[in-house]
RNA sequence: GGGGGAGUGUCCCGAGCGGCAAAGGGGGCGGACUGUAAAUCCGCUGGCUAUGCCUUCGUAGGUUCGAGUCCUACCUCCCCCA
């Protein structure tokens, strides 16, 4: 998509060397804006989940990329259109969240970009908007007068988003055509306010962020750029971010650093440089000699992988204890007290509790049932002997240091820790 | 408005003569093999105080010893005609 085109500033040779970049509206002319270091872009974050997760990481690091480079980045919560309500989930099963939630959330994401962005008021800092701000109070006449009149049905209709749900006879509901316009509309705003002039995003919004250029064009803004990342999927094609056990959160309390150390340290072989290329900010010509290593050695790449990576989230010493507990438990099999842990009363543990209702507890069987299947495939294990009795008991002879380690196949540990 | 078809295991797709906790996939989990990878092979894939009990096939009723299966009404979606 980038053709041979040979960007001058960071901004953009930083992305086309890192595989940031597949398609952009006008690379030529974003590149000089960008090199000018006046350039000022946003990303749009849904905000109906309480933190971001990894399937989002592509774009908090282009907004990070963006800063590092001297530009100015804005995270758009889409606070506004939260409130009607996710489109794409076509069973109703998506409720709209009320208000309270949507702030709350708001809290937590803005968290999560506080360890990747630097806020504040200066011109380089980040900054954080929520299109409830002007969506919220729009009137429908006014927005029909001032903005409808400017989208081209037609036009709309051409879009490979469109297209495809009316070619497949799927329905395709006036709120959901809505969203693109409401989308446009921010990007007209934030130009307005902030001199905003680029839009990124992951490739499936082209569409939306080519609509908002094109409105800018009719509403008389400066010129609009848009940029979109590549849709990432793992090497088997499954999509990023997400794992049996949940999404992989960017926040600790969800998701413990130790956990999101592994999900790094799991990826396929064939995702180690493009993820390092992605998700951690090593030089390139240290990650081409990390990529280059075969066989096993890619381990040590992984281990890069994983460690740069949980660094940017949970600093570097959260990332250095993760590596050394996996180290421990992994390499060396030896007990580490760092592994993620569940408490349990003293009174339970000394009057004896069962093997089912310990992993039950530790949260790595759903249900005592799953629990006894897991046994009889010889999937668990008590202090790294594996269960074969599912009516066995543990109880105080079984505590090291106060803690018992449960396991559920090779990865998966938790420490059963007497309160 | 008239005619026809469909909704199945709370991840998805999808079979299902009145005896059904319900075929088969995919996905996922576990085991073996490896390198905490991939591929491959094997097992598992409603809940529980468990030789039994409870809840599941769009919703609500009905027939029946017994209903995913038959009947009635309703809801939702799709197709054809107007």
């Amino acid at each position: 998509m980038t053709g041979d085109f040979r960007p001058q500033s960071d901004f953009l040779s930083t992305l086309t060397g890192r595989g940031f970049l597949h398609q952009c509206s006008d690379l030529a002319g974003l590149d000089k804006i960008a090199k000018s270091g006046e350039l000022v872009a946003y990303i749009g974050f849904d905000c109906t989940a309480p933190s971001l997760h990894a399937g989002s990481l592509v774009q908090i690091m282009l907004l990070r990329w963006l800063q590092k480079t001297g530009g100015k980045p804005i995270a758009l919560m889409g606070g506004g259109t939260s409130r009607v309500g996710d489109p794409s989930g076509k069973d109703a099963s998506r409720q709209l969240l009320p208000l309270e939630t949507i702030a709350a959330n708001k809290e937590g994401i803005k968290s999560v970009f506080a360890k990747f962005l630097s806020f504040g008021e200066g011109k380089q800092d980040a900054i954080m908007q929520d299109n409830a701000d002007w969506l919220a109070s729009l009137n429908y006449i006014d927005f029909l007068r001032d903005t409808g009149r400017h989208f081209s049905v037609n036009r709309m209709l051409s879009m490979d988003s469109v297209k495809l749900r009316l070619e497949r006879d799927q329905e395709l509901s006036f709120l959901e055509f809505n969203y693109m316009c409401l989308q446009a509309y921010d990007f007209v705003e934030l130009c307005k306010r902030h001199n905003c002039v680029l839009q990124m995003g992951g490739s499936d919004q082209w569409g939306n962020i080519v609509t908002g250029i094109d409105l800018g064009r009719r509403m008389g803004t400066r010129q609009l750029y848009g940029l979109t990342s590549p849709l990432l999927t793992t090497g088997s094609g499954a999509k990023m971010g997400k794992t049996a056990q949940g999404a992989v959160w960017l926040d600790n309390s969800m998701l413990p650093p130790f956990e999101y150390w592994q999900y790094w340290r799991n990826c396929e072989d064939g995702d180690t440089g493009r993820f390092l290329k992605l998700f951690t900010e090593l030089p390139l010509d240290e990650i081409a000699r990390l990529e280059a290593l075969g066989g096993a050695e890619i381990n040590e790449a992984k281990k890069i992988l994983a460690t740069e990576a949980t660094a940017m989230v949970h600093g570097r010493e959260a990332a250095l204890q993760a590596a050394e507990t996996a180290r421990k438990t992994f390499e060396e099999n030896a007990p580490a007290e760092n592994l993620p842990s569940v408490e349990i009363e003293a009174a339970a543990i000394e009057a004896g509790i069962g093997v089912l209702a310990a992993f039950v507890k530790a949260g790595l069987a759903a249900s005592t049932g799953e629990a006894r299947r897991q046994i009889k495939g010889g999937g668990l294990r008590v202090n790294d002997q594996t269960v074969t009795d599912e009516r066995a008991l543990i109880g105080p002879h079984d505590l090291t240091g106060g803690a018992v380690k449960l396991s559920l196949g090779r990865k998966r540990h938790v420490l059963l820790k007497v309160a």
